[in-house]
DNA sequence: ATGTCAGAAAGTTTCTGA
């Protein structure tokens, strides 16, 4: 199985980087992080046409929104609201390989790292914390689970252009990498990414808008994660950034990542 | 620290969030 994880940052405008997308690397499942649209003018016909028949999408105007695209059937459609807001940042169904697959996409966090001072960052910790709780609730060692989105955590040295510039920036600061690390103990989950592109070498998956030559000067940053079930960690047979996504004219700020399972 | 985007509202320009 083919799955790909990437905040689009609209679906509607690239709907021709998904065409990209499928054409060269035909994904199973692909996950999709702020599709900024409405679910009256989700483009369901122009990506089912493009291969997926079985699509769950939750939007909402101009923010957020996740969309599910399957090649293989699934049950259990659900999408969970957090922080008592009705903003669109979980999805979730069930493969039909009994494998469940949930989509998020964790609050940005604003520009200052302080909670007291910046509700957006109060709510991105408030969020993780409320994943760590019903990760820990609903654990089951049996379950097979795969986590994936855009975290807008970068957690280790290597997940970032430069670790001193960036500790106290949103996405590389300590709280928010030990909050990851609690969700990550909370569901045992493995983070998939790294059993192939090794933790001692650079990762990215987001370069900012704002830096010209984006791939020369890479000051990138691994914000999209897929984690998988300790009893998946063996099925993962690969991982690749689709870098060439993040080079197309008018592109998404985030690459798309493929990670391939033997399931 | 902010050089760029996307979407929305109402204005061919400003705001917000990222």
């Amino acid at each position: 199985m083919k799955l790909v994880t990437w905040n689009i940052n609209s679906i509607r405008i690239r709907l021709e980087h998904v065409q990209k997308l499928v054409s060269d690397h035909a994904p199973d499942v692909i996950c999709f992080q702020e599709t900024k649209v409405r679910d009256s003018l989700f483009p369901l016909e122009a990506l089912q046409e493009m291969g997926y028949p079985h699509i769950h999408f939750a939007g909402e105007k101009s923010y957020n929104g996740v969309a599910i695209l399957s090649k293989i059937p699934f049950s259990d459609p659900d999408a969970l609201s957090w922080c008592a807001r009705e903003d669109k940042r979980h999805s979730s169904v069930i493969l039909e390989n009994g494998i469940e697959l949930n989509n998020f996409y964790i609050p940005a966090g604003g520009d200052e790292p302080n909670a007291e001072t910046n509700p957006k960052f109060a709510h991105k910790l408030q969020f993780l914390d409320e994943m760590t709780d019903w990760c820990a609730k609903r654990f089951d060692a049996d379950a097979k689970r795969i986590m994936v989105g855009d975290f807008n955590i970068a957690p280790l040295e290597t997940d970032v252009w430069d670790h001193k510039k960036l500790k106290n920036i949103i996405t590389h600061t300590e709280i928010e990498i030990t909050r990851l690390a609690q969700l990550q103990q909370a569901g045992q989950w493995v983070d998939a990414m790294r059993l192939h592109i090794l933790p001692q070498e650079k990762c990215f998956t987001w370069w900012s808008y704002r830096a010209r030559d984006w791939l020369a000067t890479n000051k990138g940053r691994r914000l999209d994660h897929v984690w998988v079930t300790p009893n998946l960690q063996d099925s993962v047979a690969g991982c690749e950034v689709l870098l060439d996504l993040r080079g197309q004219d008018k592109p998404s700020d985030h690459a798309p990542v493929l990670v391939t399972l033997t399931v």
